[in-house]
DNA sequence: TCATGTCTTGCGGATTTCGCAGCCATGGGC
DNA sequence: GCCCATGGCTGCGAAATCCGCAAGACATGA
């Protein structure tokens, strides 16, 4: 239906109400949809259709919907750490201003693989992948330092990721 | 044919060592299966073959195999904030002693969806996603915090996600 | 040199994916 | 109330993909 989350404005009603950063509301089924994709991302979608009470042509359009608009992603995911990226670190970002020419900044780089905002003594969080420590301290210290409105950095370098899980949906 | 392309022979001795962790050392090969399925999930092993120069049942052998030894998942991610759960935290943790049994209690708890073991003033990152601030505010202050060993935690509530990327292989 | 384990390849059969109608329910316009 | 447009679901072939198996090739180690 809202092929586009611009194209048929005047169908707006729908769904009670869209979350503010225009992400649609999900219903039941597509949530169930999702916790299978958690689950393992190649499973067929007939038997997804049989878990969540449909069909798999259904099962289908309802996946590629939710690729289309990016409320997921199918991914293969790793620790950077065996894959021979052997620095990583978060970055607490205090900034002077508006936020958002910061975190558009952070999200621009290669090397900046999570970006967000938060309450508390950062205003930013950003995660960063590295090959090695110079590669590293360019980056925080030339790039993020050197960003207009950034006040002060503190960093917090990765000794061993313990978990790492994108199954909430089953709990 | 194919096999001329990376192959494991006139090179060194296939998986020389093994990282630390235990995980074993991946060659180019696998590297760029791994590259191939965090673009797409869900992408064919022909198609994987053919971009890395291997049949596709070779491909499907190790992608099997990078499964097994938990190398890497294929899994759906999402934005938390997207599916339901309205309010997600970073939570930084100093400890006193031994860090492993503070982060073996975080990774049990189902809230908890990201540990990390840092060096910097906190020893333990921790992302918390929960469905209100109540439940949020049980785990940090009735949880976390009582768990034997640690010293305080500092907490980020998470405002907005900017960015969420898998893709650090590509660049 | 020979045995061994690992990796690779090629090939069918079973399974899955894909595209295309057709059908039903909902909601807007008149 | 009626009609039409739209979105979503189902069912069905055709094409592509996945899967298991057996045989060949290469480096390693005795």
């Amino acid at each position: 239906m809202h092929s586009g989350v611009v194209a048929s404005r005047s169908a707006e009603p729908r769904d009670s109400r869209e979350s503010r950063n225009g992400s649609p509301q999900l219903d039941a089924v597509s949530l169930a949809i999702i916790e299978q994709l958690q689950q393992d991302g190649r499973r067929p979608y007939a038997a997804i259709g049989k878990a969540v009470g449909l069909s798999e042509a259904a099962v289908r359009q309802r996946v590629q919907k939710l690729l289309d608009q990016g409320v997921m992603q199918i991914v293969a995911v790793t620790d950077p750490l065996t894959v021979g990226f052997r620095r990583q670190a978060m970055v607490g970002v205090t900034v002077e201003g508006d936020l958002d020419p910061v975190a558009e900044a952070l999200t621009a780089m290669s090397e900046v693989e999570y970006v967000v905002m938060t309450a508390g003594s950062f205003d930013i969080l950003a995660e960063i992948v590295c090959e090695d420590d110079d590669h590293l301290l360019d980056v925080i210290n030339k790039r993020i330092r050197a960003l207009p409105g950034v006040r002060s950095t503190e960093s917090f370098v990765y000794l061993k990721l313990k978990k790492q899980t994108y199954m909430w949906g089953t709990r």
